[in-house]
DNA sequence: CCAAGTTAAATCGTATACGATACCTTCCTA
DNA sequence: TAGGAAGGTATCGTATACGATTTAACTTGG
């Protein structure tokens, strides 16, 4: 990978804008999107350790940026802060898994309920258009598929025009993907993608009823799917408990 | 005006723990706390500046630890931050405004399905006491019944232990506060009080789809009550706009 | 050989410095 | 007098410096 070398001291113009309008990106949001993807994709794990100047470097801007990068992502549960101690990738516990399955349930429901019948034409496009992605992404199941899946929620949240709903539903999708990497299997969007199709099609019906219980199947199905292990390898006291009795 | 002399340089302890967990407070987070709390009081009005030394001034900080908090409240939506312009307190569009309660009906009626029928002795007890103090401050329509009004469902939220959705909820609540400071009549917590006991009465009851439509009907109150004007002094070009074309 | 104490390295929390940008005032010109 | 140019001031964005705290490494006594 290409090292980026450190820019010339002569630097200014950022800002940390929480919105998701496409307004002018500081660098503390390139940073704060970098790390979102990486960790989004599986690509760092539950309770790996975030350094700043590390991360500076890599990114090369200072600790300073570093910083409100992470802030945010702490805010959004991504990451957890502890005092003095950095900053690690977030390890949801399994009651947190729950917690968040059981929103997602709320939420989507009320998103596929606002979306039923008042698609536009051009919003079911777009959702044809993902799907189609998520089913030439199928084959190998890398990064890639893992935030295709989760980006057609997503999508589907922003298709409502409800800016906090859609925030809330993201959140929550790169939470699960977090989860999915503790307690799921190594790969598992197999037939997502034909329930995805199944919740367009009942969209495009304005069913309203039928699709929200497509959608309770499918967070069911994603349920199923995320959470078989009971905790891989939480944590070696817990793996220790179980033979100190003894 | 008393100003806050500067502390000594020799200064150190602080995190941003994004967490609602009673760990060691750092100084971003008692900032952080203190402007929400401004907010949510309606001491602080949408559209207020808050300037970075002005504020680390007044609490005795320099601008990092402000700059921290100020990113945080971005994140939760109390704040906007506009790119070499500063934060100011948010100032939600009456679209926004609808959107937040959309996600409040749909959010909190989870939030009384989870809790009807398994609310613990405790719980009942604390919902009492904090219904108690809302009668008592009833009379003065202070920042203090503002607040209160918002901490029940707050509360009720937490007494769900799903960390998550107390903090979805809290948060909206708090935007909800801003919204009534935009578009709501001077006072409005009147009958909000008898509302809330009969949602307890339902939720010990264990009357799960009662508590659902009690909770349904009550939002839809605060929502009347929440958004009689259409857009009070919202910005000159709006107001002027209707005369323009004559 | 291991527990505890001690020093060294890494990393964090915060203040401060400085260039850059936005905003306001003043003054000039048509 | 309106419009705009020029300067100054306030405030922001970011890097850096330094004390404090945690963590690792290394002793040293038992």
């Amino acid at each position: 990978m290409p090292r980026t070398k450190r820019k010339a001291p002569a630097a200014s113009q950022a800002a940390n804008d929480a919105n998701g309008s496409a307004g002018p990106v500081s660098r503390a949001d390139t940073v704060y999107r970098g790390i979102r993807r990486a960790i989004i994709e599986q690509a760092l794990g539950p309770s790996t350790k975030l350094p700043e100047d590390l991360i500076g470097e890599r990114f090369g801007v200072s600790r300073t940026v570093v910083r409100a990068a992470l802030t945010r992502l702490a805010a959004e549960g991504l990451v957890e802060l502890r005092l003095n101690k950095g900053a690690t990738v977030a390890r949801p516990s399994l009651e947190e898994a729950h917690d968040v399955f059981d929103i997602r349930r709320s939420l989507e429901r009320l998103v596929v309920a606002r979306l039923a019948g008042r698609l536009t034409p051009g919003g079911a496009a777009r959702l044809d258009a993902h799907v189609a992605a998520e089913e030439k992404a199928k084959g190998k199941d890398g990064p890639e598929s893992i935030r295709l899946a989760g980006e057609f929620h997503v999508l589907l949240a922003e298709l409502t025009g409800n800016v906090i709903l859609s925030r809330y539903v993201g959140e929550l999708i790169s939470r699960s993907s977090l989860i999915l990497a503790l307690y799921g299997r190594p790969h598992s969007s197999d037939c997502a993608v034909a329930e995805h199709r199944e919740i367009i099609d009942a969209l495009v019906r304005g069913d309203t009823a039928g699709v929200e219980r497509l959608m309770d199947h499918h967070l069911d199905a994603v349920i199923g799917r995320a959470l078989i292990a009971p905790a891989p390898d939480r944590d070696i006291r817990d793996i220790l408990s179980a033979y100190a009795a003894e």
